[in-house]
DNA sequence: ACCGTCAATCGTCGATTAACGATTTAAGCA
DNA sequence: TGCTTAAATCGTTAATCGACGATTGACGGT
């Protein structure tokens, strides 16, 4: 029983609920180093990831479901692999947010 | 001391720690609320939050705090009320993983 | 000096999260 | 057919979070 007042806050087109969601993904440092790492290999990466983030495979797996479920990122299936990537698009909410706190009222939604 | 902006390895200068502590504070509608409301209004707001943000007082106030524990709002008394007003500096390194993110190589600088 | 106002803190409770090992699923290959 | 590999899922536990009411602290005004 929340509530929710629909502000229409100047340039951001997303609900409270949308952008917290999107915060939240990100919100653990496993799940940036991840973000982090496919920055990097801009190519996707399979188990790889298990590698380099030192925790195990089933923790890795989960934050990786989390931030797949968030959208920020995408596997493909290779078997036995999956290939992962970023999907920039899904983060233009939370970058207008953060745009719009840095510079002002208008933020640019450009690359 | 900046970064300079090298290859296109995206230089993020930041922990993976305190990074995910960003995203965390603004990982709550409520909190991504508050931000919203102190992009709006620049001028800083006091107990007019809890009026706009429908829940009870000791809970927005605790929303403030974790804000305020991240650096991204400041609270300047003015008794008896506080007056808080958005950092936007805090959130820079967030804006640069986001901006690495979205942009391929190398962004992330500028206010 | 007392009262009203606003904010912070405390204590509690239920819900959610993070982590792990163990198990399961689904190929590809010998 | 059976082994190997990579990923997802399950079940459990400890820790953290979110929300609330009640209380406390610190004024400013009357």
């Amino acid at each position: 029983m929340k509530r929710q007042l629909a502000r229409q806050a100047p340039n951001i087109g997303q609900t409270d609920d949308a952008l917290a969601a999107l915060a939240k993904a990100l919100g653990h440092p496993a799940r940036i180093g991840i973000v982090r790492l496919l920055i990097e290999k801009q190519s996707c990466i399979g188990c790889d990831i298990v590698q380099e983030i030192q925790l195990a495979q089933s923790t890795v797996s989960e934050h990786l479901r989390i931030l797949k479920a968030a959208g920020i990122i995408t596997g493909e299936i290779e078997r036995p692999r999956v290939c992962y990537s970023l999907n920039p698009a899904s983060l233009r909410p939370l970058r207008a947010l953060l745009n719009a706190v840095a510079g002002g009222a208008t933020a640019p939604d450009v690359v």
